[in-house]
DNA sequence: TTTTTTCTGTGAATTTCATCACACCAAATT
DNA sequence: AATTTGGTGTGATGAAATTCACAGAAAAAA
């Protein structure tokens, strides 16, 4: 069954993997290689060959036994797999430090996928445009996420604002939440989250970084 | 079997949820509570009762069917089997937007894990003291990193320096990396690597967004 | 031509992770 | 005094994720 439809039900891991391997196959691909072995692939992306193998069983691009998958029409089927075919746009909350770190660094990644526009309570950071992406402020949150067809909002406020935001965010049709602020956010299940919080990434890594330090 | 010890395996995922619980249980004294039943703390952490208490097995500290968990006791109980005693230092390489972020978001947030020196290859940035933390010039990296006994290391520089500057870290013998470089880093087994790519997350959430969307 | 090699695609086995369900206990209730 | 209530700690069970292992296919080697 090679040309598997991809309405089949796919693990979060397992989207996590075929968002890196694509990462890494235009990496590869401008390395100048046409085919690619999953061993290979599997190498780069630090996880078994079955595993890759596996997780493009959902992808439903072939291989051959003799050359490997090939690069591009490979990264063209993860694309379709993984885009939205007319394209997604994402909000930014918040454009201080992080906030702006975050907007140069997701400028210009992602054909398909653009942070348009930022919102600030701050009078001086709204009303002007930080690589493509417009700044207004807070109170035209609703308005705007409405208007541009929404889904994806990138929390990077003060933690005592995160609540009330991420209500009206949900108000207005927001399905999935990146919150950088150490506030627990109560979400309906058909909303997607992902709380970042670096201090207890960093209270992991100390963890590991100990027990590995201890042994031998 | 009460007072399990506490030198058994524990996975990763386990130990990120005790760091939560952690937090959490903090969080929860300040509000005036003394004792906590293990399905409020799963409802806090938006887990099951049961996976709180399994987790908390590996901590060994006893809870009542009567009142719950102490929890100043369990708190302590928590960070004695998660902290160094001693505590420990990290060093933060790049003190650019997100390094400065980082710094500022971690400063004071935790009394046994400290970031104590920063680097940068950008004159303007060393020699000053931000948040308790000595900028040094990169060139100092390595004699710092043993001097200070550092295991933890925070990658913020731009990706093209991230592997040189890997390599000297591994030298030094840290034992753990959150990279926030897209650079994908060869690292020995016997250390803990951590990657963040803000530009896959947000991939990964407008995938979810599109179908959460897409469904009813 | 026949055999060997090598890699894909995927059922089956295995391992890892999470939940279930219950013995046990102490307080509250009858 | 007996019974009910509600929560812990954990063995047993179930589900999910990963790895194993092999049929099949095509090129390369013999
Ligand atoms: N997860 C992490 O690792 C991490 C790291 C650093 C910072 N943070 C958190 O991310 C958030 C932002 O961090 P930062 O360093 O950029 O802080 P910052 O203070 O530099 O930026 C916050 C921005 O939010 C704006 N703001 C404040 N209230 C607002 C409101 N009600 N509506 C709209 N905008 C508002 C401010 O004007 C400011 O521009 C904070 O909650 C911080 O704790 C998290
Ligand atoms: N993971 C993410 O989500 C995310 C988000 C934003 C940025 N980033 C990445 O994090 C890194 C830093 O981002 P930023 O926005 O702070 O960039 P930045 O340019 O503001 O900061 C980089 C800092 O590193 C310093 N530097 C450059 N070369 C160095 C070297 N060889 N040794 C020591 N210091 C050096 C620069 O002087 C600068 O201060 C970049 O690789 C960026 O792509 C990642």
């Amino acid at each position: 069954m090679k040309f598997t439809e991809k309405n089949m039900d796919i693990s979060r891991r397992s989207v996590e993997r075929l968002i890196l391997y694509r990462k890494l196959l235009i990496r590869y691909e401008e390395s100048g290689e046409a085919h690619i072995f999953s061993h290979k692939l599997a190498e780069l992306a630090d996880r078994t060959a079955a595993q890759v193998r596996r997780d493009l069983m959902a992808v439903g691009f072939p291989g051959s036994p003799v050359n490997g998958y090939q690069v591009k029409g490979l990264i063209k089927a993860l694309s379709n797999f993984l885009d939205d075919p007319v394209g997604q746009n994402a909000a930014l909350i918040g454009i201080g430090n992080l906030g702006r770190a975050v907007l140069e660094y997701c400028w210009k990644r992602h054909p398909k996928l653009k942070i348009v526009v930022a919102f600030d309570n701050n009078p001086s950071k709204v009303a002007v445009n930080i690589h493509d992406c417009e700044c207004y402020d807070i109170s035209a949150l609703e308005e705007n996420i409405v208007s541009h067809n929404i889904k994806v909002a990138i929390l990077a406020i003060p933690a005592t604002a995160a609540f009330s935001i991420s209500q009206k965010l949900l108000k207005s049709g927001i399905k999935a939440i990146l919150n950088f602020t150490p506030a627990r956010l109560p979400i309906p299940d058909n909303v997607y989250i992902e709380n970042f919080d670096i201090m207890r990434s960093l209270e992991k890594a100390a963890y590991f970084a100990r027990k590995l330090d201890s042994k031998k």
